[in-house]
DNA sequence: CCTGGAGTATGGTCTGACCATACCCGGCAC
DNA sequence: GTGCCGGGTATGGTCAGACCATACTCCAGG
């Protein structure tokens, strides 16, 4: 007999009447969905259900709350992936699901591509992003402040390849492991390895040479954790 | 005064207490949280608000509910990223708050990175799931079976990695995209050039050969996905 | 020893109430 | 007429208590 199936609960059903509402309607980022007392009765479900299907969402960034009355009141569609993302890892790293390893190398991985696809795309950098942060981080005063400039200027890299799925995923690593890398700055002591792969990166990306900055970047990372790579 | 940050709601002080007994009591995955009336009792919440922050841990990925007694009954922590994974993706793709270019360019950045690391890692493929999944593809009678195989196929790489956080992104990728791509297989009609796609990508990787991996699972994307790349 | 049913702990759901917030609008003062 | 101010009201946030469904535990009886 096998696959039991068991009955979905009922916000599970809220969940998929709301999503096939989203993709039938054609809602978009903006839109409001129904209240929530509206919707249970639409659904035939209690409010405490349909309250748990909208906590659902809102985790996973598509909709925000926001009590009150206007037109910003309500369950809004919304699109923040980031903190869904930063959320699950974090909260893996604590369970000890995954191991730091695995996430330098997912790191890795992005930031060569992402260094890569920066270096074709060479022209823009039109913020300077990358440039006000390392100025940021040979002023920096402690290892945390040093870090936050850090994820500054490779979230700039991250934005420069254009890939907004990438830029989400990119983001919620470094929130997740902001604490080890802190740690990581200080048992190194000296930053200055670390800055000066930081311009040789920016170099190489600002002169379109993708082989240089992947390059770069690898070796950027095996600065910082060598006990890893 | 800027800042308002508006007084936490019920359920994330829950959550809070929750991750940090998580952290400090150095819980592990199988392990069991309280029932949702003592922690109600505990955190002087009603249950209600802790309902709602256990069906943000579950959407997260981190806890499963399970009616009744036992062992097994209650909330116990677990570790499965896909299923939030996917739910994240699928919305974002609902709202078009990412297109498909990018999730495609999210999964080849993957899966060259995958095959060139199972090519390095070369001796394993103990299961012999990818050759399974070939022979699989080849008496598939329709796109939808097609594609089962075919995801089969590419985890198995995924797998092959050795990290499961990057397998865990690649599944949700799969699972998001794949109606996407049954289609993109009855558009193509012949799966023909997508099966020598896959020979080409095992024997290099089975040979150990790193870099032929990533350029064959560059030309097979490109072919099932000529739209886009 | 085995079997079946009562007991019970757990999540799942509903109801109805009340509070907090913030817009809307009408009336009052100037 | 203009401006302010206060009640009305729609919205989410929270709570208390009840009942149902499920599945293990345990003990009585064969």
């Amino acid at each position: 007999m096998a696959d039991k199936a068991r009955r979905p609960r009922a916000f599970e059903e809220v969940l998929l009447q709301v999503e096939r509402r989203i993709a039938d309607d054609g809602l978009r980022v903006g839109d409001r969905l129904p209240g929530e007392r509206q919707l249970a009765e639409q659904l035939q479900v209690s409010r405490a259900s349909v309250r748990e299907a909208l906590r659902v969402l809102e985790t996973l960034g598509v909709v925000s709350s926001q009590a009150g009355r206007g037109p910003d009141a309500g369950a809004v569609l919304t699109s923040r992936p980031d903190s869904a993302l930063t959320g699950l890892l974090r909260l893996s790293l604590g369970l000890s699901s995954l191991t730091m390893r695995e996430v330098i190398d997912t790191r890795l991985m992005i930031e060569r591509w992402s260094a890569e696809q920066a270096a074709r795309r060479a022209a823009p950098e039109p913020s300077g992003a990358m440039g006000e942060a390392m100025r940021a981080m040979e002023a920096a005063g402690s290892a945390e402040e040093f870090v936050e400039h850090d994820i500054a200027f490779h979230m700039a890299i991250a934005e420069a390849s254009g890939n907004r799925l990438i830029e989400a995923v990119m983001r919620a690593l470094r929130d997740a492991m902001r604490r080890y890398a802190i740690e990581a700055v200080e048992r190194l002591g000296d930053t200055g390895v670390l800055r000066e792969d930081h311009r040789r990166i920016h170099a190489a990306i600002t002169s379109g040479d993708a082989a240089g900055a992947a390059d770069a970047v690898t070796a950027h990372l095996a600065h910082a954790y060598p006990e890893l790579l």
